[in-house]
DNA sequence: CAAATAGTGTCTTTTAGACATTATTAA
DNA sequence: TTAATAATGTCTAAAAGACACTATTTG
């Protein structure tokens, strides 16, 4: 068992941040044909939970998950997405924090009655990102940081499961009013590669006749006059985001149903 | 000016609450075609606020805005939805708490780096409700309360304004896939009437034909075998919701887009 | 019979969904 | 030539949207 560092940092740096509120990011990774879920084993058990963190007084919710995000994946610009908040006492179970427990490992006595044995409100987000883009997933005060396929999660602590499903049900609502892919794919893509994104975000098979028809209405996309030599068959063409349509969608929306 | 009651709870009841986290709840209320929002009044400004409270540590966020809501409309079993949570450095500013002004009420010196100078993070929900339904529009902490059109909203205090816009957007995309309606009309009603409702929440007209259509398609309303005389003019029939279909669409959903 | 509101049907366009064959590549 | 994958079009059914006349009531 590592350092309990999450407890250390709550003592010495408590003053900085809000009480009782924290914010929870669901990072999902797509790699090769695969939803995966970027998730860290605190030091006190062998339950997992999502990336999280608290929020600086001197900033807002978004700032703290953006801090957050760019802490665990070491990317700027990622796109949150706020999705819901969460909190009921049953929150406080898991946490691992008790005041004895504190004392051992500190050396601080801290009251019972403190704020920090009361349930945390977790304010969550999530965001999608391409998997091998990420370099250090491991926060600094994790014992570990790993990506877990979305269909076998490991033991969750608290309610991180729910909120697993929470975030995954949000993001399927999300892509059929709004375009994604442009941090997920390659700058030039084939349409097989946007299909099988498509596929595994929705968990589901799409006919590629009609996946194709629907995606070219929407003009989001543009074929190139090239195309990628792939194997021992025909070769598929590549296509690329049209910035200027796909900025569009991400504001007033566009209509992909499937 | 009142008392600032508001400042004494926070003082005297502060070790039952979470600290930095608090319950906003829209309050619409729907009336004679008018789509309102009930607002309250602090002690402190001439600006307004949306109807909320702080979360006890023994209840859930969703158990607090119940409650909140309970205080604030006499009603039990609103359907309250979360909507999103709002939090960044600004929201402090309109708060009206200084330690100065808290010793002036109170006669607690309390110092200026606690808590409850440091900004809150707004869990938010939303609820509709047949405006003469509720009694007491009053909180008891406040100097005022009341309704008003959400075309024409009075100053409003901290961000309250975008909350209400953001509440009255999720509304408008939730009444697409689930029914409404049971709480805000009669146990019997006419179609110009749910027709109207529907109209006031969308804020634009719909085709009567067409919505006619839709409406009975989902079988969520049946047909009476009365009618209600309310004119020099053909008397409308009743109809009421199939309260099976009812429950039915507010799980699965139902869609209605207009 | 006039004024007011309720009630209803048809046509057109658009969208969704099912479905199978031909094209290209390189071993 | 064959195995592998890419590319593409048509038909049908369902839904959305535009649009206007007839029915009933009572002063």
């Amino acid at each position: 068992m590592t350092i309990p560092a999450d407890a250390t940092r709550f003592v010495e740096y408590s003053d900085q941040f809000l009480k009782n509120v924290a914010v929870d990011n669901v990072i999902f990774g797509y790699h090769e044909k695969e939803l995966k879920v970027l998730l860290q084993q605190p030091y006190t058990l062998d339950k997992w939970t999502v990336t999280g963190g608290y929020i600086k007084k001197t900033e807002s919710i978004e700032q703290a998950a953006s801090r957050i995000a760019f802490d665990r994946t070491g990317l700027k610009d990622l796109y949150l997405k706020q999705f819901g908040s969460f909190g009921n006492p049953q929150r406080v179970i898991d946490k691992g924090f008790t005041p004895q427990r504190i004392k051992e490992i500190t050396g601080f006595e801290i009251p019972s009655t403190s704020w920090i044995f009361d349930y945390f409100v977790s304010v969550s987000f999530y965001t999608l990102t391409e998997f091998s883009k990420v370099e250090s997933t491991k926060g600094e005060l994790e014992a570990d940081s790993k990506w877990w396929p979305v269909s076998e999660l490991p033991p969750m602590m608290f309610d991180h499961e729910h909120i697993i499903n929470e975030a995954l049900s949000a993001l399927r609502v999300h892509i059929a009013h709004f375009p994604i892919g442009y941090e997920l794919l390659p700058e030039k893509f084939t349409l097989p590669e946007i299909h099988s994104l498509y596929e595994t975000i929705l968990g589901k098979s799409l006919d590629d006749r009609n996946f194709t028809k629907k995606l070219l209405l929407t003009k989001i996309v543009s074929k190139l006059d090239e195309t990628r030599k792939i194997g021992r068959h025909r070769s598929p063409f590549l296509y690329q985001f049209d910035k200027e349509k796909y900025e569009e969608g991400l504001k007033s929306g566009v209509a992909l149903v499937f």
